[in-house]
RNA sequence: GGAGGGGUGGCCGAGCGGUCAAUGGCAGCAGACUGUAAAUCUGCCGACGAGAGUCUACGAAAGUUCAAAUCUUUCCCCCUCCA
């Protein structure tokens, strides 16, 4: 069923692994870390630049994709890969997310209890998601059906079942009922994708359950009896760093450890840590291409400007006349070419420029800690390789 | 020389007797952002004070009024049109 792929764990310490995702399109070295490219784009670079320092892998998203230009088009232009110049592995998620983001917001907004802009979801039942197109306003319906077929047209790599991403702030009972049904829609994400295999694709599980240790595992356990290629962590983490390790952990305590494991939207460095720590392989999220765009460099604890953010502002002015590279050890394109004074300035000066450059420092750091991290797997000295990161 | 329009907080710009330390916007400062609706959002932004509050403020000066950024007079400066 998925003949074109593979993984191979190679070196482990402690429950920590490090392993080979391979696809018809090269190898992933896990753990590995994949970039947001929601609108088929890696927001502000582009994919040579994103080769160059080193990405194996990157994200696009099947509700934006399918609100605008639609996947049918890209499939008629030649799929994802080809109309957007990525050649290298690459994920769709479901939309399955935007059931959340789209119905309460952010996720530091729904955990502090603050709604904010237009809902575009406008109602969830037994049949799918109905979403008011981000693009043109005109509603529509998704379902597990029709967002495998997306990403079938999409043509990615790894594709991701269909399932209803919860918030926070919800009762454990409808917690539970939202976890069925998202146990019935990957179920039919499962029979839709094996009709058409053409064994070009390998689709994930999504385990949900809120922050429930029963329903976390039974979810766990649902996935892996399942034939997905892959397992993801998926729903709320709960409301602080510590509740988030822990439903990891409830999660990990159902699932088949010989898939790879995916932990959905976190890309914190401690959280990658901890993750990383706990067996998961791969992780995505918006966070280091989002600061970025907001003047967001991250850097190493020793670069740190005394907060306990893993990333400095550029745009504050204590960065005016500072001459050196956002961090010295970095040799990215911008540590190489800009000092954060110029950074400073760019953001200031409100140039494009600047978002660029802080992205492909963000991407590198990212593709640098991931390195590291696998190294410190082989070499068992995960902890040194985290103090010096944390 | 004649006619008219203006001068408001770092900047632009509302307000045209009390509810004005003065709407907005920009800039500034701080914060947020975790399967990206948003290169976005939130807060602060005269001085002193933790705060209640006090003081200084709407070109300058003098007045009218219980009360003036708002009304009157004079002065200074800017812009437009006609000579």
């Amino acid at each position: 069923m998925y003949r074109n792929f593979r993984f191979d764990v190679i070196s482990v310490a402690d429950r920590a692994r490090c392993g080979i995702l391979k696809t018809s399109r090269g190898e992933i070295r896990t753990p590995a870390f994949v970039f947001c490219g929601t609108k088929a784009s890696v927001k502000a670079v582009t994919p040579q630049q994103l080769k160059e320092v080193n990405t194996q892998i990157i994200l696009s998203n099947t509700y934006h994709l399918f609100s605008y230009p639609g996947a049918e088009h890209i499939k008629m232009l030649g799929g994802l890969h080809k109309f957007m110049g990525w050649d290298k592995p690459m994920f769709t998620d479901s939309g399955g997310f935007q059931i959340f983001s789209l119905g309460y917001g952010s996720v530091a907004n729904e955990i502090k209890g603050k709604r904010s802009g237009i809902p575009k979801l406008i109602k969830v039942d037994e049949r799918g998601a109905v979403f008011k197109s981000y693009w043109d306003g005109n509603t529509q319906l998704l379902t597990p059906e029709k967002s495998i077929k997306i990403q079938r047209d999409l043509g990615a790599d790894f594709i991701v079942s269909f399932d209803e991403c919860t918030p926070y702030r919800i009762e454990k009972k409808r917690t539970e009922e939202s976890m069925e049904r998202s146990h019935r829609w990957e179920k039919r994400s499962l029979d839709a994708f094996e009709q058409f295999n053409d064994y070009s694709q390998a689709l994930y599980g999504i385990v949900q359950g809120g922050i429930y240790a029963d329903l976390r595992k039974r979810s766990a356990e649902f996935v892996s009896d399942n034939p997905f290629f892959a397992s993801a962590i998926g729903g709320t983490l709960g409301a602080t760093k510590e509740q988030m390790y822990e439903v990891i952990e409830m999660a990990m305590n159902g699932l088949n450890i010989s898939r790879p494991i995916h932990l959905l939207g976190i890309g914190g460095i401690v959280d990658i840590f901890k993750g990383v720590a706990l067996g998961i392989d791969t992780f995505d999220c918006v966070h280091p291409t989002r600061i970025a765009r907001h003047g967001g460099a991250l850097v190493k604890s020793q670069y740190r400007d005394g907060s306990s953010r893993e990333h400095i502002n550029l745009k504050k002015s204590t960065y005016k006349n500072d001459d050196s590279p956002i961090e010295l050890d970095c040799n990215c394109l911008t540590c190489r070419s800009f000092s954060r004074a110029y950074l400073h300035y760019l953001l200031k000066a409100n140039e494009l420029l600047a978002l660029q450059a802080i992205t492909i420092h963000n991407i590198k750091f990212m593709n640098a800690l991931m390195e590291e991290i696998r190294s410190g797997i082989t070499q068992n000295n995960l902890k040194t390789i985290s103090e010096k990161w944390c």
